[in-house]
DNA sequence: AGAATTTGTGAAACCGCTTTCAAAGTCGTT
DNA sequence: AACGACTTTGAAAGCGGTTTCACAAATTCT
């Protein structure tokens, strides 16, 4: 079916060229052992003239390491998750390790097929980001290969999991709705098939509870993280005739998406109505008005993970601090001004 | 340093459980040859209960091909180059080769050692994005393995190069926006260190200067493609004094920076001044108001790009086709009713 | 029925590098 | 000068697969 291509120089070639022995050359390669520095040069200079590449593959299978951690992620399009990946590979490039990332685009098939790739792959150690697979497998790999799970926590392995606590972040946001005077808040959940989305639709009523306001259904309608979920939950709220002063949406791009259904509706943000999402996506601070949003510390998650999966390697258990989130204050939130005949409502014309 | 996990489990255990020899269970794994169906079951049953996994390094190293491909990009957080290389993956999807990617984050340093990374991981092809390394260096690759260049046209391989014409783009933006009346249009650059910044001012000019329009430095402020450059920008230009009825950015995230600055100002988009991007990114189309851009056909040109590299790999000459953007046309530009007496006065259509 | 093919199979060589092991050199002591 | 303790070094044995090769067994053809 194919040719190989079997060109290449190998170390024996720079080992005859230099007038060594392939040990040799292997140990200037990884200088691994003390080697005369008249021979050290000879090698050198026959990999700069042979312009030698070492072969990976032969170099893994060799010493049965692979020194690169994999990273499993769910969607390559996503600068949420990137950020994150960044801030792991920030970690890593401290180190000798590198990283080797997949996305599996949310297809859970994709996904378990990566995986295996991965282990196939013999990484020596995995990260992975928003996991939709199966709880014992994963376990199962886990047992086998340092695994750090961010954005999951997988039972058994606590102390090895990732997550922000979602419901925080809903609650200061919702919050601080409250506290600017709003009592009628409308909320576009996230995909509610996803722990982020029902934790964060707890937040939102834990606020409101916790305020004494009630938690009116008509004001709660499920999106899916989309900005068309977005565009689509306010014409719903409108449709129910509800009656709110601002919206939490469930992720910035709903955000997006329902400042959009605001604006088809000729609603001015915030004069008319407050909005705040979630995620501080890049971008969001570039929104009209900028968008007051929920960080997430994703660089910070990163850096850590990544120290966490070099402690696993290490044989030590890793020490994961509790990572809180935090709220943007921009410009799409106002304060309502009460007023004992009406309580600045709107409605679409 | 470090301890070896070289506890897996072989091919010759695989093969003793089955009671058949190595060279068979290879074969039933890759099915390369006719196997006796029972011992193939066999095989597959040891597989199954040992839960054996190919250890990839060795299979690599064995065949002499890696049945990868290496996506060289130059930034991992931007959906931009995300979206070329879903489309490069979905091509590859259909066939026995895997993706690599790795992403330099605009570092020359970081992306040189990438590439010899991919180089050392014996990559059966290279598709390089936008790639800031010196030609020679490229060229000398490009001799050694199979490489197709996105965004940059190599000289020699033009034939491998795919690029878009970032020329023509500009000239749709500023041509529809002189067929609205516009004559005083704006233009934030993008960075003009890289071709398309420079390409997509010539596109600008070249529409200018075909209706008769003069090219006013006063209305081109250099930017880097960053919102922060868009935002700057106005600034810049309203602190010129310059006048204009529209503005053409080199990019979207320019013209969401550029957008804020109108809001600064109290200027409404369109009503106030047109405003049109260029790259279609996502949430384009959910920015205040829906954003006129200029969308390239980055999934067909990842496919392409796919298709490319696995005819290279065949000894085919590629055939990649001339790629054309498109206008796409939102709300944020409106038409100009002209006025003798003073050309700010617009129609919002 | 016997010759000529055509399978199916295991042994062994190989892929390119690391690492163990033992031999050969060095050097410092006594 | 002889001896022991370190250093350097090359040969050789892996690492976990693939593939060639030779051979036995099963088919097919006269």
């Amino acid at each position: 079916m194919s040719k190989k291509r079997r060109n290449s120089i190998t170390i024996f070639d720079i080992a005859s060229e230099a007038g060594v022995s392939a040990s040799t050359v292997s140990r200037v390669l990884n200088n691994s052992m003390p080697v005369d520095p008249a021979k050290r040069d000879a090698v050198m200079k026959a990999i700069q003239t042979l312009n030698y590449k070492p072969n990976l593959a032969a170099q893994e299978l060799g010493r049965g390491r692979t020194m690169t951690i994999g990273i499993l992620m769910p969607l390559s399009v996503s600068i949420f998750y990137n950020t994150i990946i960044n801030g792991i590979e920030q970690r890593l490039e401290q180190t000798p390790y590198r990283s080797l990332v997949a996305a599996s685009n949310f297809n859970p098939q994709e996904e378990h097929k990566l995986l295996d790739l991965l282990v196939a792959r013999k990484v020596d150690g995995i990260i992975s980001l928003w996991s939709q697979l199966d709880e014992n497998y994963l376990l199962e790999i886990a047992k086998e290969t340092p695994f750090i799970s961010i954005g999951r926590v997988l039972p058994g392995i606590e102390k090895h999991s990732l997550v922000v606590s979602n419901m925080l972040g809903a609650y200061q946001a919702t919050r601080y709705l409250i506290e600017r005077g709003h009592t009628r808040i409308a909320h576009i959940t996230g995909a509610l098939s996803v722990p982020d989305g029902v934790q964060r639709l707890e937040g939102y009523k834990k606020a409101l509870k916790e305020a004494g306001l009630e938690v009116d259904p008509q004001l709660i309608v499920e999106g899916d993280f989309d900005e068309q979920a977005g565009l689509f939950g306010v014409g719903v709220l409108f449709a129910r005739g509800a009656r709110f002063t601002a919206l939490f949406a469930g992720n910035d791009m709903m955000a997006m998406g329902a400042r959009l259904g605001f604006y088809r509706h000729g609603m001015r943000v915030p004069d008319d109505v407050s909005l705040v999402g979630f995620d501080d996506q890049p971008g969001a601070a570039y929104t009209i008005p900028p968008l007051t949003t929920v960080r997430q510390p994703l660089v910070e998650m990163g850096r850590m993970a990544g120290q966490a999966i070099l402690d696993l390697i290490e044989d030590q258990e890793p020490d994961l601090p509790q990572f809180n989130t935090e709220l943007l204050i921009r410009e799409s939130v106002a304060t309502v001004v009460r007023n004992d005949f009406n309580y600045k409502m709107y409605m679409p014309s």
